[in-house]
RNA sequence: CGCGGGGUGGAGCAGUCCGGUAGCUCGUCGGGCUCAUAACCCGAAGGUCGUAGGUUCAAAUCCUGCCCCCGCAU
């Protein structure tokens, strides 16, 4: 088929991959404009385009989406579909009407399920014992579209938002290339409104840490969040950041470190695995606690 | 010229402002105690304080250049 292909991030870039692999005409590549990014606020280019480049496939990376050259060449290009992964625009209906069969897109999560920007933190935020991929038709409103096809992978107790990122996306990928290939014959899926719940974007403030919650919740948070805006709580006038950590047994005030590596929680305690203070690479909790002179009894607030 | 932090025995840190014998919590090794131990006690090894130069009677500490690392913001 004759495409486009709308995607930016690292999450991204499968996708593509798997639909050259597969043979299909990429018209062209759209990704958000490159960002000032990193240490010395360097140009950064994304994923997507790097890897079109490398195939010398046509792109573009327009600041405005809603008129000007962009729809425009949507429509000359005489699409027969356009397939957008984690674009990170909204688009109008000109462009989702400019390709012969319109846009799909491949979304993180089980619709309707996590409609929104951040479906893959937010189902292990709460803590889902499953999730998946699913591709759906486009619509004016967010993440509404009828679904054609989808993948389910279990959430695991290990996994946090890079480690199922990877996974969702080698699942979308493959997916993805399955879903042209039986384009004709698939059959549109409504959404069922009862299940629709929304991906809110996340906060900084989303990650402070409340250790009055159960232990297991604040993991849940740890690895929902890991990245970015990752999950921390003050420190002796500084931010601690908490990046691994296991829920174990363990009671005594929220907050208050046990012996080992474990803090009492809500509800029973987590055991530290990996931290990082300010201005430092990530260390283990061992030895931040030898390093910081913790003894137990101290307060992580 | 985005903002900022750091390089000190094997690990994580303090000491740097106000130059003057290398410190803390661990780890390692040896010994002791113990039914036993990741516990406790005693002892030991291990660092030319990133690097090059400068100032000084004296530099981890002050000044300059260079190398390397990292955090935040986006």
């Amino acid at each position: 088929m004759r495409l486009a292909f709308l995607g930016t991030p690292t999450f991204a870039v499968p996708c593509l991959q798997a639909l050259l692999d597969a043979g299909h005409d990429v018209a062209l590549v759209v990704a958000q404009p490159d960002r000032p990014a990193g240490r010395g606020n360097r140009l950064l280019t994304p994923p997507t385009i790097e890897l079109a480049r490398q195939f010398g496939l046509r792109t573009m990376q327009p600041e405005k989406v809603r008129s000007g050259e962009f729809p425009e060449t949507m429509e000359i290009l005489k699409l027969d579909l356009a397939v957008v992964v984690a674009y990170g625009r909204i688009l109008t209906q000109q462009v989702l009407d400019a390709p012969k069969h319109g846009c799909i897109n491949l979304h993180a999560s089980l619709l309707p399920r996590w409609r929104g920007a951040a479906p893959i933190q937010w189902s292990i935020l709460a803590g889902d014992l499953e999730t998946g991929v699913s591709i759906q038709k486009m619509v004016a409103a967010l993440d509404a579209g009828d679904v054609l096809a989808e993948t389910r992978t279990p959430i695991h107790d290990t996994d946090d938002t890079s480690s199922l990122s990877e996974r969702l996306s080698t699942m979308g990928a493959k997916l993805l290339t399955e879903t042209l290939e039986k384009f004709d014959t698939l059959t549109p899926v409504s959404q069922d409104p009862a299940g629709v719940t929304l991906a809110r974007i996340l906060k900084k403030e989303d990650g402070l840490i409340d250790w009055g919650r159960s232990a297991a919740q604040i993991d849940c948070q740890i690895r929902g969040l890991a990245g970015w805006p990752g999950t921390f709580c003050p420190f002796q006038g500084q931010i601690l950041k908490l990046l691994r950590a296991r829920p174990v047994e363990g009671h005594g005030p929220p907050g208050t470190l046990l012996d080992g590596e474990r803090v009492a929680c809500g509800d029973d305690a987590l055991r530290l695995e990996l931290v990082q203070l300010p201005n430092r690479g990530p260390i283990s909790a061992r030895d931040f606690i030898n390093g910081a002179r913790l003894r137990p009894g101290d307060l992580l607030t």
